[in-house]
DNA sequence: TCAACTTGTCTAATGAACTAGACAACTTAG
DNA sequence: CTAAGTTGTCTAGTTCATTAGACAAGTTGA
């Protein structure tokens, strides 16, 4: 509502001028305000609606031109350069890839590795272990279209499959090895959501600029007699991705 | 997993180190890793770990301390004096209060106004008008424990529902109000989950510290013939509120 | 061609953020 | 009491963020 002060008190923040005016304008292009190829206000305008310097503007506008979302040109303007946000599903049923269906043309799972760990004490909590019973954990990066959409992480109970990590070295599908291991069909127990800045690890892996928001989604999957079987922890960056329940 | 490098690149972010370092240990606490009363590393030990000079982690723990989330002692170091995030229930019938009960003894909801205004292109888009019919606005802030927990906007078709805002300046409860206007029951259609940095205006009405996360959610409320009836946007700080689907 | 508007580049000054080192003040265990 | 470990405070220097103003260079439409 109120247009004074609207990106001051740098001091008190700790996040650079430059940096939430490049958040906002981000927000309207991946919010749907402004579409592929529109006009974005001229410098001057922008340094007026935030109250800041024309030099301010162009730092941020420069920093999204980095990020690939827009693109600016001498004498004319900057023009919107990217899509909208792409729509994560979440259901009873979620299953890799089916999520982001129809939304980008290339999906593709890079496995980083699968291992055997103890588990956490939230980890052993989802599944229904003691907290440091062997458990596998497999570590994946998601990409549409080339670029990471997702950081996820699942925990299985080593005790009930033990050929988990083996088995998905051959398959590359949860779906598939479960099937293999006798569970025909499992079905989402419980999600929570939540959101913070992400870590120097995933800054890397998603490629995002430092600072980058994340949502964390947090989810059991259970068989049909309602047993946990695994617990995943998928990151998104909120920037790209929003979550549709 | 690596360490080194963990809180550097400062120009390149946009993000003050101090103010990494204070979102890093506020999620290790509201995420459940220290539990109230816990004692912190010394800052020392944790300016080795974030690779950053004492100082800078001494600003950090300065403004996790102005939030209210830790107390600092001299010569014994600083400890947690804050609880665990709070859980927000999304489902099939999300009524306010409900999704936060058992969690805070006290729980109220802000009216802050009622408006008419004409629908914007997502607003319509949601409640199945034509882009600039007249909707009824109402915004709220919601408080746990005299604590902002939420900000929320709701939008109702004026045509379908004339008389909302009259009838809710007395009721101040929806489903009361759509009770008397003949909806004995609605669901939740649809909901959008997503996350951002908060504004100048969410900052000051939520009490946050500027450049705070936001979690974002949007949902459609429908009744049971399936027409959409209210869309709502609410939104809640990432640091006190995870969602759960 | 010209005028108006756009982005690109340069210089300069101020304040915040970060680092480095030293020492004071306080707490705890022995 | 003492030694070790903790937070509190001071000085000083470097780099980054932001502002201000001026002018160059490209685009557009009259």
């Amino acid at each position: 509502m109120t247009k004074v002060t609207a990106v001051s008190d740098s001091h008190l923040s700790g996040v650079a001028i430059w940096r939430r005016i490049a958040d906002a304008v981000r927000l309207d292009i991946v919010g749907g305000k402004l579409a592929r190829g529109d006009k974005l206000a001229g410098e001057v305008e922008l340094a007026e609606r935030f109250g800041a310097n024309r030099h301010t503007v162009r730092r941020a506008l420069q920093a999204l031109a980095a990020e690939g979302v827009i693109r600016t040109e001498q004498g004319r303007g900057s023009f919107v350069d990217s899509a909208k946000r792409l729509s994560y599903r979440i259901g009873k049923r979620t299953r890799f890839s089916e999520g982001l269906a129809g939304q980008a043309s290339e999906l593709r799972r890079q496995v980083l590795g699968t291992r055997l760990e103890n588990a956490s004490a939230s980890v052993a909590a989802a599944l229904g272990l003691v907290s440091g019973a062997k458990v596998t954990r497999l570590d994946t990066v998601s990409l549409a279209d080339g670029r990471p959409v997702s950081r996820a992480t699942s925990w299985v109970g080593y005790r009930d499959f033990p050929e988990f990590a083996a088995r998905f070295a051959e398959e590359q599908s949860t779906t598939a090895v479960f099937a293999g291991l006798g569970v025909s069909d499992y079905v989402r127990a419980s999600t929570r959501i939540s959101a913070r800045h992400a870590d120097a690890e995933e800054t890397a892996l998603l490629k995002l600029a430092p600072g980058a928001i994340l949502l964390v989604s947090e989810g059991v999957d259970a068989d049909v007699d309602g047993r946990p079987i695994l617990y995943g922890l998928s990151r998104f960056p909120a920037d790209l991705m929003e979550l549709v329940v």
